[in-house]
DNA sequence: CATGAATGAGGCTTCATTCAT
DNA sequence: AATGAATGAAGCCTCATTCAT
């Protein structure tokens, strides 16, 4: 159904255009009219549509998170292992980083940590994924007894701080190289860690695993 | 001796000024004017002494870098255990968080990341920190057998990634109690890490510790 | 017709107020403030509609260069003594100094020649006025035997010179009758001019005239 | 005589580098900084010595303005022919280009016409110029017929404009080759001048010129 | 629904000039 | 005689936002 009507269809338009600015161009650069330009449309629309720019980037930000969640939320059901975590993470970052998503959040995030305005929308907006994540690592640390050393809210924390920390300094450095082999790395440790865990070696491979994961392994 | 001349007293209120304005205010309201008013100083002065607000924010981020720095290295010195690491990554991060370091310096990487003239310069001043956590973590995995399957670097990158995600996240909230609560936790399962690294158990506790550490331990 | 819409009018009222200013402020007091003041328009809207302050001053000759090349050419058309070119300069002279152009025009040479900016646009914008000079000399020399000895382009070239620096002396003077002095002196000579160039005295004065040119002639 | 007390010195040096920055960055560019960076001393000397730019600007071409004029009263002292005046103003000319006088000179004069300040005083220091002009024309045009049709007050205000003019024009152009062109086309009309205000030929041509002169001449 | 025009606030920066030393 | 520091005015320009059409 090509039912949207015109107004839906530009106020898509603004809100990917909104996005793809921000990861292009910085919060800083994404203003109405850097937005409307590369929407192809009226700066005036922005204001027209969504009230003002702030107003356009939480929308945006709602748009793509809603995406995502709904991603993250399929993509990770079910898993109760740190090694399945991790290959399914590694998938999940790559669409991350194949949209504008990843970038736009961390730049809203930097740059809306100040504003009065935007601020208490982006803890709102922030809190579903904290929640969970935190859910995530409950069901991956069951009833291990390392329960009861670890407060699964802190590393509910540390992973999403890891996730935003890491597309900074990449993106700073313009090379994203680190975070694949940061990923590698991961998951070489993720059988130990599962081990640790009580849980036990993925099936095909009973039996061959130690703790000990060599790097070839 | 405050045999400091006239005009080193003046920039050194500038950057000062700077560096709090930075924490206060965020990237995005350290202006000119903002950083003067803070300063009680006439807002040419920062052209005048530094040539423009980017330098003056460079010359700021190095001042008090390399304050931490040193910091950093004689805290650092000698540590080989993530025990220990964690004790005085405690105490530096308090530190850190009683002056405007740590959000001075991540509101200009997150800020300076899409700017040609901050950017490159970011890099560069990040880099001796990569280096530096990269040479600590080297030491404290020493020859473990962990080794094989960890790249050192991208344990580096990733506490440097924590290190800025996790103020992000918590200065995003206005809550920096998660960051208290994660090092907890950390320090609660650094005698298991130390345990994998074969590292012995700090004598004064030795026999008593094992790899299951209780909450309240 | 007055169906110009309201920018292409205020564009009009700002070229306007541009050239004016020129005339009676200078280069340098051609500020976007004093432009904007003069024009009766928000000193933004030179942005806007222009893009800066030097695109709006080309803009302006660009303006009053075509207005004033279409009336030249007009005025100059078949023009073949140096008689009638006197006469035919005199009256355009006088327009020239009737509208802002002919100050406009110099202030923006004098002061856009160290400018990376201005510099290569004015050269472009004098050369067809370099061009039509030219074409007027040559006509006018036709097939004199003094073309062996003349460069044209350099009559041309002489041209624009005294008509530019005559019109710079005369206005930091504050004293243009001497420009009308010096056209009655050029057509007291002009016959004679015509005389070396093989031109018949004017019709109405055949011979009547010598090479002699008294004063009160 | 090394007397010159230290002022003295650095008088000239600013007063060299003034020049050198009217010639190389123009009116505009010519800022205390400017000058005081190029002649290697303090800006505030600029104002302890002369009492602020403009007063400097008018001094240094009081200096530039005495030395050339000495030399111009020496170089056509006696001069009484076209002839002659082209092939002395030639070289006076290429000293005035080798000098940073000539563009100082129009710099200020194109730039000053507006101001106030300076305006009043250019008139004043361009008027022995103007006569000395004056005088030299007069000389030439000596008892000649044309005298009665020619106004000479004129003719050195034209050459004058023209001088500044065609200065204007190639700097502008960023070309001074037109000027050697046009000084070469006077050249090659002088005798023809010279005959038409009854000068004899230059005696070592004599009887080999005519009125007419061709280019190879 | 869409547009072009308009506005006022505020950004960085440069300048001539003065002052204390 | 010389210097470094300091100041206030003013320049250009960009932005979010509003309004009339």
């Amino acid at each position: 159904m090509s039912s949207r009507s015109t107004g839906e269809r530009t106020r898509a338009r603004i809100v990917d255009a909104a996005l793809e600015t921000l990861r292009d161009e910085g919060f800083a650069g994404t203003t109405a009219r850097a937005i409307a330009r590369r929407g192809g449309v009226n700066p005036a629309l922005i204001f027209y549509h969504f009230g003002g720019v702030n107003e356009l980037l939480l929308a945006a930000l709602d748009h793509s998170s809603a995406q995502r969640m709904a991603r993250y939320r399929e993509a990770l059901d079910g898993i109760t292992t740190v090694t399945e975590l991790l290959a399914v993470m590694r998938k999940l970052y790559d669409e991350d980083a194949r949209t504008p998503h990843i970038t736009a959040v961390r730049e809203l995030v930097a740059s809306g940590t100040f504003s009065q305005e935007l601020g208490p929308e982006l803890i709102t907006r922030m809190q579903p994924w904290v929640d969970f994540a935190h859910e995530v690592i409950d069901r991956i640390l069951g009833d291990s007894p390392l329960r009861r050393s670890v407060d699964t809210r802190d590393v509910a924390f540390a992973l999403i701080a890891l996730y935003l920390g890491s597309e900074q300094v990449s993106r700073l450095q313009g090379d994203t190289s680190r975070i694949d082999s940061l990923f590698a790395t991961g998951r070489r440790m993720a059988p130990m860690l599962d081990d640790l865990l009580g849980h036990p070696a993925p099936s095909r491979r009973r039996g061959r695993r130690t703790t000990r994961v060599p790097i070839e392994g």
